[in-house]
RNA sequence: GUGGUCGUAGCUCAGCUGGUAGAGCACUCGGUUGUGGUCCGAGAUGUCGCGGGUUCGAGCCCCGUCGAUCACCCCA
């Protein structure tokens, strides 16, 4: 029989990967709560229309890489490809917006887009991000970066740096929007690039070909339009991100995927990660909540990817052996299920325990012991449940001391509080 | 979706101009009475991604396919 194989282009992780992953996410989950975001939990499949009109019909995410299929109701429903419109659709829905403004929440979990994948660019990949709804302020812009940055360094990532631009408000873009549909009508592009340039023409900024960089290097720049308001609001996120130490650039031509982007854009670029660069991403959406026919409310928000940043710290060196957090390791000769009764009566006082299952010899136990990691050990045979007494091994140091069975979880439990203010 | 590269034991890889597979690490057991990490010895493990073809004979050549990877489009 043919083996199984994971569907093309998805990440999975198992051990020891699995917990540097858990560690990123969690990370990324904790800078969001330091800062009072909520969880939110959400389907990871809604209604295509959502993605439709909240993505925007031009975006390639929506033109080509949703998955998208019937339901046995007929229903049309599309696997998320990104995290913002659920949030909306919810924010809506559950009318969360009716009490304290901003609402802010996170998420955390899997996202889908048909592309060809490659390192970095997964068909199925994790994402943990975080919105703030119903403020439009500068300073909730700086608090979504700041989420962003700080779990960043948290995670040691050294090799990064944040760009951001403005991309002004909806009036402001129209008015831009035709006059750099007027530069690139004159000039010269390849007929496919000039299809993409009719959809978006940001797009043209994107583009890593030399000539068309070259040609794009005279076009009128977004910024030169802006509001008053609007490069007032930019000057302040500046302003801000300078006073609490966070490094940036302002990009100028920088291009975000999704259309409902207006005001603050920020991207994350880490840069020993080849192509597939960004780790994170974000900006203001403050047209998106009434378009998808909620209230006029303001939005800020960012998606940072999991598997990105994981492949981040690997390139910086940051991904350590991980340690098992065993406090003890079980050796049984021949007692099974006095061991098994043993280890659980030590767990269940909130000791990690691990022991060896079926008949090893001694030595064949102490090895696992060894490799299980764990900062103690005993054996555990017929002699010790007679005299109710086992040696304790530290397994660092080799050292051991005897400890009646009773005694045991007591003073396990006390070593470990005392290691834990030694460290 | 377009183009390039790659696919050999659990992992990292070797395999000369085609002659039916190897190393290191990991794993299991042992080095005589109940204590691991070093050392020594022994052992198990692969339909050489999958399917066709060429050939007396293919891991090595050809085609297809699946997957990974790199770049593009695009993006987390």
């Amino acid at each position: 029989m043919a083996k199984f194989q994971a569907p093309k282009g998805v990440s999975e992780y198992v051990p020891d990967r699995s917990s540097h992953f858990d560690y990123v996410r969690s990370t990324l989950i904790n800078s969001a709560q330091v800062a009072g975001y909520q969880l939110v939990e959400l389907p990871v499949f809604e209604d295509t229309e959502l993605f439709a009109r909240g993505v925007g019909e031009s975006t390639d995410v929506v033109r080509k890489e949703m998955y998208t299929f019937e339901d046995r109701g007929g229903r049309s429903i599309t696997l998320r490809p990104e995290g913002t419109a659920g949030v909306m659709r919810a924010v809506i829905e559950h009318n969360l917006d009716r009490g304290q403004l901003p609402v802010k929440v996170y998420y955390s979990g899997a996202f889908f887009r048909a592309e060809r994948p490659q390192a970095g660019r997964y068909r199925q990949f994790y994402q943990v991000g975080i919105e703030a709804i119903g403020l439009a302020d500068p300073r909730i812009d700086v608090e979504v970066i700041a989420v962003a940055d700080r779990a960043f360094k948290e995670l040691g990532l050294k090799n990064y740096r944040l760009e951001i631009t403005s991309l002004g408000d909806s009036a402001t873009r129209e008015s831009y929007l035709v006059e750099l549909r007027a530069f690139i009508a004159g000039i010269e592009i390849d007929a496919e690039t000039r299809e993409r340039a009719n959809l978006n023409p940001l797009r043209l900024f994107d583009d890593k070909r030399p000539e068309i960089r070259e040609a794009m290097s005279k076009a009128p720049i977004l910024m030169d339009y802006l509001t008053p308001e609007s490069a007032a609001d930019f000057a302040k996120v500046q302003e801000l991100l300078t006073a609490l130490n966070i490094d940036f650039v302002v990009n100028n031509r920088m291009v975000r995927g999704l259309d409902y982007y207006t005001g603050t854009a920020f991207e994350f670029a880490h840069t020993d990660l080849g192509a597939q660069s960004a780790i994170g991403g974000g900006g203001r959406y403050d047209g998106l909540m009434a378009q998808l026919g909620g209230q006029e409310l303001s939005g800020v928000g960012f998606g940072l990817g999991i598997d990105r940043i994981l492949l981040a710290r690997e390139a910086e060196g940051l991904l350590l052996p991980a340690e098992s957090g065993l406090d003890l390791y079980i050796v049984p000769l021949g007692v099974g299920d006095a061991a098994l009764l043993l280890a659980e009566e030590l767990r269940n006082r909130g000791i990690k325990v691990d022991l060896a299952f079926g008949d090893k010899a001694l030595k064949g136990g102490m090895k696992s012991a060894d490799k299980s990691g764990a900062r103690y050990s005993i054996v555990l045979g017929a002699d010790e449940l007679a005299s109710g007494v086992v040696h304790l091994k530290e397994m660092q140091t080799g050292e051991s001391s005897s400890v009646t069975l009773g005694a045991l979880a007591n003073e396990l439990i006390e070593r470990i509080s005392n290691y834990g203010e030694h460290l």
